[in-house]
DNA sequence: AATATAATGTGTATTTTTTACACTAAGTAA
DNA sequence: TTACTTAGTGTAAAAAATACACATTATATT
């Protein structure tokens, strides 16, 4: 006796939840979408993975291709399968997210003409998205809330070379509320990933701060430790 | 000018990790698999998802099928999809996970002959696993480790009246080591979700402990708060 | 040159949390 | 009654988290 065999009737997608820091705001990536459903409405980037692709590989593609952006790491962190999210059918979509720096140098030009643009927009004015990205957009800042409280992960926000009051503000930002500078820095510095890079800020109209970059090696080590119970 | 609309030819499966606490050992529970591929393999309990519903419903629906179990809150932890993953085809895998109280009342048997048996297995004593399995109860059981540090999940494992010594005894199996006894105690109790029943376990050999059950209000409220910066 | 401005940068005392550590009490079995 | 086995308890020390205010420095203005 024979059960049924699988049914390859569903599609399954990425979408991405990108965060990037510039100007002293949060914000995140979104497209304008260029094809239905929800042509011209606005969106998270994502799209169907592809057949011979990892979800990994997926999520990378995709994201170069509507945004113009490689060599970004991403994390999964939740699928989402309700019935009735995409209209076109059974989508399950697996949301991956990043945190990014920002400035000049990585422009948004979408490949693909599935997006018209991609833009950084302030998380406290984001417009209507479509599909239930408002809902993963939600779930996944919650995810970044969580686990920035236990590792210095705000580093990836920002430029090579940064001073105190940067990191201070991205946390400030994610958690939002205010910080004890006296205690934030000696916590932070307590990580031991940061190093004083004997320079200070240039072209600030007061009193340029000391920069620090982020020690790749020793930050790497934090991921593998664990908190002891 | 019109994109490639999607392509419905990928399957989406549930995949389940559950623990279980019997007799001082850590279990989860495998299927005796019935159906090609993997026939006569132990296997985690999946299937693929229905067309109506969500991936929790699915999830629920396929662990009560293949092992007879209901009423069990699972928590999703990881898409996985590996383009190889499936002999038969694109399948991308959602994980979940539960902590059980095992004994006695809850029988397993199969509703659906894609399984021969439903089994609780000793984690220390593993068969090889189809599929990807054993990559998805790994990342399951570091899922817990990490979670268990910080809520008191552990409860979850233990029948409804239960010694401080059962509890401990479950943290040790899952993080793997040996914990003070009077500095579990403290710290356990401090959480503030233990309820002292003034009664005694019965039929032990030696000295009897003092059963404890847990407040479910009380543990419902930690769930909701974060630890601050 | 002097002054106003705005952000940088620093220390200590208090409280809370975590850790390390060893013996007595109680119940059962022989 | 004695031997055995597990339950149950406290304290001191160390580490981490918190609360809190002012002097310093570079620039811009006059």
């Amino acid at each position: 006796m024979e059960e049924v065999l699988p049914i390859f009737n569903s599609a399954v997608s990425i979408d991405c939840v990108l965060f990037g820091f510039d100007g002293g705001e949060l914000k995140i990536l979104l497209i304008e979408r260029n094809e239905e459903p929800f042509k011209d409405w606005w969106a998270l980037p994502g799209y169907l993975i592809g057949d011979d692709e990892s979800l990994d590989q997926s999520a990378s593609r995709i994201l170069h291709e509507l945004t113009g952006l490689s060599d970004i790491y991403m994390e999964q962190y939740y699928a989402f399968g309700e019935v009735g999210r995409h209209p076109q059918g059974r989508v399950v979509t697996v949301a991956y997210y990043a945190l990014l720096r920002l400035g000049g140098d990585k422009a948004l030009k979408p490949l693909s003409n599935y997006a018209k643009k991609a833009q950084w927009i302030n998380i406290n004015e984001l417009p209507k998205l479509g599909f239930d990205h408002q809902h993963i957009f939600d779930k996944g800042l919650e995810k970044i809330k969580r686990r920035i409280k236990h590792l210095p992960i705000a580093f990836e926000l920002l430029p090579e070379k940064f001073t105190l009051t940067q990191v201070q503000n991205v946390y400030e930002l994610i958690l939002g509320k205010k910080l004890d500078k006296r205690n934030f820095r000696k916590k932070i510095l307590s990580f031991g990933v940061l190093k004083d890079l004997d320079e200070k800020q240039k072209g600030v109209s007061f009193r340029a701060a000391t920069l620090y970059k982020f020690d790749k090696r020793k930050y790497a080590k934090l991921f593998s430790k664990e908190i002891s119970f």
